[in-house]
DNA sequence: TGCGATATAAAGACAATCTATATAATATCG
DNA sequence: CGATATTATATAGATTGTCTTTATATCGCA
């Protein structure tokens, strides 16, 4: 798996969310655990490193807006629309297979 | 999060085979890799180090077999059962939270 | 003016996998 | 019969990524 699975799936998910719009990072982080009911959230600690992996690598780009409290507006990119896409699509993929072997075992 | 996601379902997929029988490590490996197309896999190294989390937690039992060749044979315990059953159902629901969030921004 | 919420950042602790190595028996092929 | 690949388990150490904590700072409210 060398790419962990939860990594893959917080950058999924912080994807995801700019995908609907640009967004800062506490805005983020709240969208992310109402939009998943709670299931998925981010520590603070947690969320900015993801944020700043991904600028670096070019799957969103970065702001500062504001004069008195600093905001940094993120905003997803075309790579990291693609790479939301081709995620997005794989781990339907994998869920579907894990799924597949969890029930399987108690259905039978 | 707090307990990886990782590490449940890779747990989840030892208690998952074995739920279908008794079985060896190495056959846990294998039927791992064939059961999820290959989307799931454990390298060796990953793979002992869980079975013996599970083994010391009670969540399945094991014995050794074969005078020559060592095989331990792994058996799913009554614990092990229940909490294949919850984690399992947890874990769909989760992935269902997920991919809404997933789906939901590319349909918009 | 003090506190809670908003907002970002980074250092250090911690947890889990991954890589690599060690050991050893069995099967197979030449 | 000897070399090699496969089966089989185990552990030490490197790596990686999150979590906890701490630091900084603004804004709104009581």
């Amino acid at each position: 798996m060398q790419v962990t699975l939860s990594k893959r799936i917080n950058e999924l998910l912080v994807l995801a969310v700019l995908d609907q719009g640009p967004a800062h990072g506490y805005q983020i982080a709240l969208a992310v655990e109402e939009q998943t009911g709670g299931s998925f959230s981010f520590q603070h600690g947690t969320l900015y490193p993801i944020l700043h992996r991904l600028e670096a690598d070019g799957r969103l780009r970065a702001e500062w807006h504001g004069a008195g409290r600093r905001r940094k507006t993120y905003e997803i990119t075309d790579t990291g629309r693609a790479e939301l896409a081709a995620g997005a699509a794989e781990l339907e993929r994998q869920f579907e297979a894990l799924l597949g072997l969890l029930r399987g075992s108690h259905a039978a």
